[in-house]
DNA sequence: CTCTTATTGATATTTTTTTATCGATAATTT
DNA sequence: AAATTATCGATAAAAAAATATCAATAAGAG
């Protein structure tokens, strides 16, 4: 446990999460590295070393206690403390991830939405407001929110990221197929569909090829 | 050209074509290896070693002809030959994918979109008919689609996958936060939203403490 | 025309990540 | 009670990826 945490293992920890929480959905009590990394299609010493950053909860014999497991693990990717995010752009994506309620398990708290298009300013989804985004930079100030989503179309990311950076916006999850160019400091994560997208396209070709 | 192609740089190859476009809108003409690097906060090196894979433009002191290069790049990742797909789960998310069009640029052309509720079948959302699942194996059959993507619950993901194996899908674009149980030789790529958020947050914990 | 400079592309080195091996441990079987 | 087995966790080895170095090249400056 607390050992150093490479960007790798960070990638993974979500995804052991997730099978996690499916299993003890199942009932299932107790679960080896060796049956995890089967189900994933990974290494099971490469799971093992995974799950001995976020817990120390492992057995000989026996595994790893699910419940435990997922405790540890939801701790140490600190989903227990609720974090606030605004989106911006309010179209198909952006209503989409606003009606969307898995989140708040993520410790992600929406609380609201930010758009251009006056006609959307006032309506509400899933019980958060659209606002315009003029408003974006008192709110998020007052607030004092940290994250920034951005749903909007390409071309209008780069203003709309400057604006967030300006209301004191540190992190930006950005789904506009651009790159963002930011200040030193802050973080960006591109949700970057196209690669994926690319990836399995790619895999596609070699079977229907090879 | 034509070296073995890892996992990372086709992770990042769409990247580089995603900027290149841009900087192509912008009437750039030339690009160079170091000013992509610097741009995208990565090493000249590894750019270079990516862009040989897919083309062979480069031309000392200059760099690469952009317009060269993003063609060399879409034919590598295949994205002129257009692929066939279908949406299952026409919710929030399958709405709002079914409503972008730009997958087209990537060579992804979603023909139709299936749902279990009867209340949305019949109805079009750009130019897409959605239909009950019920129709998914003959249409997808039919049309010989080997392309699956679900946005459907999770509780939901691993019936319609095994729905759409057995329909001849061959590559599953996940959405659902579940791990999908495949046949040998079926290929999924999971969008893992979760993961994305767990990056960002520990990133933006690092800041916010250290 | 020569020198300087920015760049490519190849090779070498370093770092990171993954995988293999092995002893320790605890549950189960004989 | 001893042997067997499934597992963990640590360390070692191997593989993959990232980065550094350097010769070659072509554009532009002097």
């Amino acid at each position: 446990m607390n050992k150093q945490i490479s960007k790798r293992t960070l990638y993974r920890l979500p995804v052991y999460l997730s099978l996690l929480q499916e299993k003890a959905k199942e009932g299932v009590e107790y679960i080896s590295a060796t049956s995890i990394a089967n189900i994933l299609g990974l290494n099971h010493v490469q799971v093992r070393k995974d799950l001995s950053c976020a817990s120390s909860a492992g057995r000989p014999k026996v595994g790893y206690e699910t419940k435990v497991l997922i405790k540890d693990l939801q701790n140490f990717l600190d989903y227990n403390n609720t974090k606030d995010a605004v989106i911006v752009g309010a179209g198909g994506l952006g209503k989409a991830l606003l009606g969307y309620d898995g989140f708040k398990s993520y410790g992600l708290n929406i609380v609201a939405a930010f758009d251009v298009n006056s006609a959307l300013c006032g309506k509400q989804i899933n019980g958060k407001t659209i606002f315009h985004v003029d408003k974006l930079p008192e709110l998020t100030k007052r607030m004092n929110i940290h994250i920034g989503i951005i749903t909007a179309p390409a071309e209008n990311a780069q203003s709309i990221c400057d604006t967030l950076v300006k209301s004191g916006v540190l992190a930006i999850w950005n789904f506009a197929p651009v790159s963002l160019t930011v200040p030193r400091g802050i973080i960006v994560q591109n949700e970057n569909m196209a690669t994926s997208l690319a990836i399995l396209s790619n895999k596609l070709n070699e079977v229907l090829r090879g």
